[in-house]
DNA sequence: GAAATTATTTGACCCGAGTCAAGAGAACAT
DNA sequence: ATGTTCTCTTGACTCGGGTCAAATAATTTC
């Protein structure tokens, strides 16, 4: 993913532009670069303008007093972050760090605004980004409200293996300290639920790796939520 | 309000725009009554447009298999509701409710997508809504995973008293049992921290009543998140 | 306005998951 | 390879908050 435009013209938000426009869009794009664990903007910063990710590995996340982290995104290549700030004003409702080396593109708010009042559709593919964000948001509640871990992280392997294209094995591509702020818990408590599916025939794990040893017990214990139910 | 131009011309996604335009949207919104509890949409209907609370309270909200609510939103007049779908297609992401005898205007999908079309200043507004709400939902997250009942409960008084514009009391507009599901627990929790918080000299309530005795104590209960901290 | 339904409160109990502490591996640097 | 650091795992303990059950208050219905 060497080259701007390339990275740019598969994206969704600049789906379906012209060529000419594309370059036009390129041109505004300044390339931006972080090192493992850097800070790309913390949440009370103002947020001049969005990003795309044309290389490595993004988190979104918030923080508790006590240190506590909830990730509440994690984005890959082509994925556009940092949006918010760009139609509501104000500052980014949380803060983004690269948890891999990265490159990424920033898009100026100004630049893009204008942009949007010269070609529409563009209006239309952000307007689908964010609600896609917003479906995505919805499902991350219900699971922290009306799940429990081993539901969250049931469903997490499975969207993970169809992301994969796996049927019943996938490679995590975050630390399993990531994943468990990712679920919404801590690193302890992820370790002893893996432990105990594995114990209960559910998976197979070594080091990133997990095999599905039954995925019809997975599925069940990702939709049920909790294990109450039937009179 | 009882007129539908009226309520259009003062709702966010269609402010500035000339009467003309104002008109033509009208032309193309329909009414709906729904009485107290009836739903307006499920989370697996398709969603061919979105909807603008004309009169009434509408609640948007998640349910586990073994019965847990969880509210997403609740809206009163002139905020637009179910506007996922109209952008990302499929099926709504979660459930809408009337919860007291409410009116909507309708506004269907096709309709409003040539409406953006015509005038896109319209998609622009649109994109503040959303991201709007996706640092609402920022927040919700945030409070879910990161914070305890009682601080979810300090920030949902401290907010509505500043929407109440008042300084040290607010009349709930839901009832408890709703409350407790807007801040992801039970009716039985949120009653023994209603009593706790009484006890601690934090609040005094009767009834849908309630009033600020320590302001003070209030805020740092509801950014403190857990009661930890302090070297 | 009395019965009936619904909302709220309180008590006893339990369990999921967090905290603290310690070890075991794995990765990295020198 | 060897110490250093970071990641992951395991154990013992605690606690927030959910479940179940029952009493009380508030609202609605006829």
């Amino acid at each position: 993913m060497a080259n701007h435009l390339e990275t740019i013209s598969k994206t969704v938000i600049f789906d379906g532009l012209p060529e000419q426009q594309l370059k036009q869009i390129e041109s505004i794009a300044i390339s931006k670069n972080f090192a493992k664990d850097e800070t790309i903007f913390l949440e009370q910063d103002e947020g001049n303008g969005f990003y795309l990710v044309a290389d490595g590995l993004v988190k979104i996340f918030k923080v508790s007093p006590s240190g506590k982290e909830q990730i509440l995104h994690i984005f890959g290549p082509l994925e556009p972050f940092g949006e918010v700030p760009v139609f509501s004003g104000r500052e980014f409702p949380a803060n983004a760090q690269a948890i891999k080396t990265s490159r990424v593109l920033f898009f100026p708010r100004p630049a893009f605004l204008a942009l949007i009042s010269a070609h529409p559709s563009l209006a239309l593919n952000m307007l689908a980004v964010l609600a896609m964000r917003l479906r995505q948001f919805t499902y991350q509640i219900e699971n922290l409200s009306l799940k429990e871990v081993p539901a969250r992280l049931a469903a997490y392997l499975l969207y993970l293996a169809t992301e994969q294209e796996r049927e019943d094995f996938v490679t995590l591509d975050i630390s399993k300290g990531q994943l468990a702020s990712l679920l919404g818990t801590i690193p302890e408590t992820l370790s002893r639920i893996l432990t105990r599916m594995h114990k209960q025939g559910l998976i197979e794990t070594r080091d990133r790796a997990i095999r599905f040893l039954d995925r019809a017990g997975l599925e069940s214990l990702a939709i049920d939520g909790k294990k109450n139910e039937l009179p």
